[in-house]
DNA sequence: TTATTGTGTGAGACCGGTCTCAATGGTAAT
DNA sequence: ATTACCATTGAGACCGGTCTCACACAATAA
């Protein structure tokens, strides 16, 4: 036995066809294992391929087929662990489908997104999960849903475009979140959020073009309300986008002449930055500032004291989200649907009566 | 204007070419941005372009390149942050040399590697890149690379396996933390680890198939040598893949008669677990027992006492390997290189001297 | 004027599969 | 024996691009 193979050139039907002593035709019907052959015939084939080393070459399989085999998947930050335990669901309940993945990070950037999208229709994917990043801008999706191709939207819903969505009922999440901390005796918290906008002060929900964080915000000043906070003990910040940025923020905060006795955070990155700028200035949690915030990170337990969380079902939405995509991938015409997870919160130790009773 | 494109067919050159009132074969030289066409000409298929609204088929156009674009990346396991941060350097670095990545995740397991190597093979990626769950059965990884598609290892080195390889200093990482407790007068450690392997107990190098948890084990021995201590008193512990085995070894651990005074974890997923069961124990550290882990998780800072780490830069890992495995796509020939970088420690709170001076 | 060179375009093969359709041969029914 | 039917197999088109090659025509050189 000299040198194995010399080039690149892999081996194809054609090549087994060949080696067995059949018509290519036969050859791809027991490889691709469609359409009737005979027992004898079959395995003579298996045996050539076999000894050929043959590997069905995918792409060219897509090809006439029309299908990829493969979701494509766009999802805002992955270094965040919700999206991290979001896309595990995805990944998992599309592999034991059958199905592939191909992840693509958006930073929240639609620029990037709308790029991500187009690469990932030019590989020809079979369906699409996106958590979009912005409502203003959609045609891109339009484009998707448009060419027929099924896409099901995470985490973010759209509101004049309907197609599959999954997401968790922020609106109520963030109420009761504010309700657990009004009824405390709260009465000027903050809320920081991680939005994309010139300046940190928030206006009015004008600015929101992120569901959730629009849904969030309007929980947040629901249940301010019911509270009778005044309109300036309501502190919503926008643009935490970076540690740096959280950092920024926070410190501002915790130096206004009334700081907030307490703040919600919508995601563990944020919160982790909180923590830090709390601690670093000296202030005990939860005795100096109460602190809540979405998503059940890992380190949430092992902070002293541990944090309070709205815990969502992160992983159950990834798979949601994905058996809606397959369904309609097998086939299924129905009309769209929105499906809203449910979030519960964990109270651990990060919430107690502000000190200041203002 | 009635409705608009029926049926999913999408738009080829052949239309735009027609459309243009021009060949296929001009048409595609337009679109592929190859050849040499008349700036009119050019113009007009550009129009027709958009006007249809052309997207190229990136899988036909692979089909006939034989490039896809893509690198294929199996990685032991994404929710370990690790992971994570080595795949957003992969990500990154590829992405800004024009390349997408297919994410697969091994779990670990051999079998499930195999597989997700298949399924890349077979999409035609033009690379790969593979955390090697083992060193015994590496026959797949020969096949890719006897089929001359480039391949890099990342984090774990195989001994006689020559490709470009990147990997930390594992050995003297774990050496240099056990010298920094052995410098603090512990005599009793443990070192646990997340291999795979019937029974926790650690009977010599013979059983570890992983490159990077071996070395780290040797460099654990050689300062335990250094500092004289008995093999008895070295607790190498093995099998801790999942937060509740981890729980159970650490529990086991801590209910000797003598108890280690100090833990190193060979990730920080093991070390979060360690921490919760110090904590739930009762035990403080750095008092009761000291802590090192591998890794700078975002957690290790924000608990109480901050953890001491050993700072492996995942990113810049996954960027090298990124890097070697590119410059070979891009057809450079060259010995394989085998790349270490370094690490280093990064002491915070968790270790101090033992209180039972045994 | 004729030969030479070069530029832009078109025709058609090709990549490696799938799939339609016709042809073959054997068996059952008439 | 002839026809009908079924199970297998082979030939070749097709998917949507790339790429080779031949050719037409214009510009330049001889």
């Amino acid at each position: 036995m000299k040198s194995s193979n010399p080039k690149i050139r892999s081996v194809t039907v054609a090549d087994v066809a060949r080696a067995a002593g059949v018509s290519k035709a036969t050859a791809a019907r027991v490889l691709g294992n469609y359409g009737v052959v005979s027992e004898k015939i079959r395995s003579d084939v298996l045996a050539a391929a076999q000894q050929l080393d043959y590997r069905p070459n995918e792409l060219a399989r897509s090809m006439t087929t029309g299908r990829s085999g493969i979701i494509g998947v766009v999802v805002g930050d992955i270094e965040n662990s919700f999206f991290g335990f979001a896309v595990r669901g995805i990944s998992d309940t599309a592999r034991s489908a059958g199905f592939n993945v191909i992840l693509a990070n958006s930073s929240e950037q639609i620029e990037v997104e709308k790029a991500a999208v187009r690469v990932l229709i030019g590989k020809r994917v079979d369906g699409l999960i996106v958590t979009p990043s912005e409502s203003r801008d959609i045609s891109h999706l339009r484009d998707i849903h448009r060419s027929g191709r099924p896409l099901a939207l995470l985490d973010r819903a759209l509101p004049d475009f309907d197609v599959d969505t999954v997401t968790v009922d922020d609106r109520n999440a963030a109420r009761r979140a504010t309700e657990l901390l009004t009824a405390c005796g709260h009465r000027r918290i903050a809320y920081i959020t991680a939005v994309d906008f010139a300046g940190h002060e928030y206006k009015d929900l004008g600015q929101i073009y992120t569901s959730s964080v629009r849904e969030r915000i309007e929980g947040f000043m629901a249940a301010c309300d019911i509270a009778g906070m005044p309109p300036s003990n309501r502190l919503v910040m926008l643009g935490a986008k970076t540690p740096q940025e959280t950092c920024k923020i926070t410190d501002k905060l915790l130096s206004r002449p009334h700081p907030p006795t307490a703040i919600i955070a919508s995601d563990s990155v944020i919160a982790l930055e909180i923590f830090k700028v709390v601690r670093q200035r000296g202030l005990r949690i939860p005795e100096d500032l109460s602190l809540i915030t979405f998503h059940d990170a890992d380190w949430t337990t092992v902070t002293s004291p541990p944090i309070t969380v709205i815990d969502q079902p992160a992983y159950t939405l990834g798979k949601t989200v994905t058996e809606l995509l397959i369904r309609r991938l097998k086939g299924e015409a129905r009309p769209p649907e929105r499906i809203i997870v449910p979030t519960s919160i964990i109270e651990r130790g990060s919430v107690a009566p502000p000190a200041d009773q203002g």
